[in-house]
DNA sequence: CCATGTATACGTACCGGTAAGTAACATTGT
DNA sequence: ACAATGTTACTTACCGGTACGTATACATGG
């Protein structure tokens, strides 16, 4: 006899996608290489097999994190507020405003991205690899939306708010009162001094 | 029979100094995590226990490079160049124009202090502790540089700077071709519009 | 309609390596 | 003699990774 309900809501939930939620979770939270596959797999409900049945070792692991990092970042950065911008400016700014809010909140981890190449300085890191090209498609991106401001120079002033940015993402896990509290201001004066005004 | 010439040269050089030494190489350039206390000794010719007699544990090792290199720090960051500078613009600018020259070259790998925040979230690490209480110094000097400089808000300014130099230390390990290159640009863009003028 | 094959997805139990840390004793220089 | 260091060998713990057995679903064929 077959249940009589059993809505449509018959999902198996991979291993993998437990796994990745978890890995996503504790590599974040933790740093890569702090956390151990054990305790991976043991947040994630699973097993040790299931992890390597979906991802060829740690490192590969820490990849798909990095992937699935990339993907939710975009997401975030494009659309900030959940709305999208037509001005580049208050496009910018609307990032800058709830990146800099998140980082003076404790337990702040900054980027992932950006993490990950710390911890693994070794240019051959598959995760690293994943990172590097993550920050250079961020770099044109924002140089992109430099040159929608009317910067004189788009390249410089996407830049500087690239070392802004990275520069909350780091302060922001250093302390819980830190300087991301100014980086709004920082932004704005930047982007003003920037583009053309004589 | 004492040796006869026998000049100054006549250098004990601690264990324990050999085993900072390599520690500050190693930690620096590979991460403090990636690098086990066999290869801190090896490195330094010293044998394991030489390590335990002088260090309580890697952590305490750890926080002690973490006071090596804030010495190191403060030595660079007050003479850039080698030289005092009296005028605070031109001081932070000194800074800043060595910085992003440095970051821009391969293998370079940021601040390591920052670097260990990232590597040990947890608040209670020692490390860690070293790490934090420097960045609280680094930015109160910055507020006081910022101040020197005639800002009008030099909280805000000397904030901005910070934010801008952790984005240096942190995307200068991210590829040779970074945003470094506009550092001082932005700098000087940042100061400029951070000082009255009207 | 049942038996058997096969693919999928998972768990149990374990291996080999390496890491931090220590104990006991020998050696060396002053 | 006495400090500082080296030598050797060990413990304990963990970590990445794997060999192997198991349950379920679905197909195929007699």
């Amino acid at each position: 006899m077959k249940k009589t309900v059993e809505p449509v809501a018959e999902r198996p939930v991979r291993a993998a996608d437990r796994i990745r939620a978890s890995a996503r979770d504790l590599f974040y939270r933790e740093g890569i290489r702090a956390v151990g596959v054990d305790e991976v797999v043991e947040q994630a409900g699973v097993t040790k097999p299931s992890l390597y049945r979906s991802f060829a070792s740690k490192d590969d692991l820490a990849a798909a994190y990095m992937r699935d990092y990339d993907l939710a970042f975009w997401e975030e950065f494009e659309k900030p507020d959940g709305k999208s911008y037509s001005d580049a400016r208050e496009h910018v700014l609307a990032y800058v405003r709830g990146l800099a809010s998140r980082a003076v909140r404790k337990g702040y981890r900054g980027c992932g991205l950006s993490n990950a190449t710390v911890e693994y300085p070794a240019r051959d890191n598959p995760a690293r690899q994943v990172a590097e090209a993550h920050k250079k498609v961020f770099r044109k991106r924002l140089r992109e939306l430099a040159a929608g401001m009317g910067a004189r120079q788009p390249a410089v002033l996407g830049d500087a708010l690239l070392l802004l940015i990275e520069g909350i993402y780091v302060t922001g896990q250093q302390s819980e009162d830190g300087p991301a509290q100014s980086a709004l201001t920082a932004a704005k004066l930047l982007i003003d001094a920037s583009v053309a005004k004589g």
